[in-house]
DNA sequence: ACAAAACATATCTAATCGCTATGTTTTAAG
DNA sequence: CTTAAAACATAGCGATTAGATATGTTTTGT
């Protein structure tokens, strides 16, 4: 069980918007290269939040992005739901599916409530608060190695 | 973010244990027959779970397996921890890892409280819990599909 | 001795992950 | 009106992992 870089590179795109000034532009290839991630790698991360409508993007030159919401109204669950995909713990639980053990499964109730545990989880957390939080710990600097 | 196949039919099987009669034994074809599991596949996943010390197992004909522990007694960050090899949802929160951005990361945080809200959910999880949940939904009977 | 069970290892296949390559389209600047 | 820089888009590749299968060895009751 683990989440993939997609969603950690994504999370960090999208932090790096939040510390933005508030208007102005960042561009993707100047994350890719802060942050050590492949740049044709990052923007196809970018373009899974894309339908999220949380981005504002400028084409053409002296282009880039921008949060187009605040980063309160951003929350994790929904933000892992496009670059995770599927948060389930199993197949049987995402929507759409369904299983013929369902009626009397020993184990469906169980994965349910985890998977309902993470969930709520994640719909707590926003944008906001994970930056607020990396303002105490952090000593800002140059990025070295990658989460 | 899955948990994986592994996690899945261990416990059933451990479920299937539990449910027996205290001291009788359980061979592992039965289950893997009636729960539709490839049995190879099901030995290597009980080994897995054979460090714990959970599983009594007697050998030769007639043999089986049976719990070595009250089924109150185990919980699911343990199982989960055998089997999934280990839950961090990032690389660099298992433990022996670091990373040299851990001073300064934005999100390092973030994953460690997501990380510590799924173990300790696990942790209070027992197997005599599901066992008990299982009772009020289930309709016994035959197994058609897998979890 | 024999059969049935647990115990063990090597190997195979398919899916997924993480990434690269190769474009097209839009737009500011000269 | 050309050029460069950015966003936008798709196909495919190499390595890893998941999910098994195959082929045994060892133990023990009958």
């Amino acid at each position: 069980m683990r989440f993939s870089t997609r969603t950690r590179y994504g999370l960090r795109f999208l932090l790096r918007l939040a510390a933005q000034p508030q208007g102005s532009l960042l561009q993707l290839g100047q994350v890719a290269r802060e942050e050590n991630i492949s740049s044709g790698y990052l923007e196809q991360i970018v373009r899974a939040l894309r339908p999220m409508g949380i981005l504002r993007a400028v084409r053409g030159s002296g282009g880039g992005y921008a949060l187009a919401k605040a980063p309160a109204d951003i929350n994790m669950e929904e933000v892992f739901q496009h670059l995770e995909g599927e948060i389930s713990p199993v197949r049987c639980l995402s929507k759409g599916r369904s299983c013929q053990r369902e009626k009397h499964c020993s184990t469906r109730e169980f994965w349910s409530e985890l998977d309902g545990h993470i969930r709520s989880f994640l719909q707590q957390r926003t944008l906001q608060e994970i930056i607020e939080s990396e303002k105490h710990s952090a000593s800002g600097g140059n990025y070295v190695e990658l989460y």
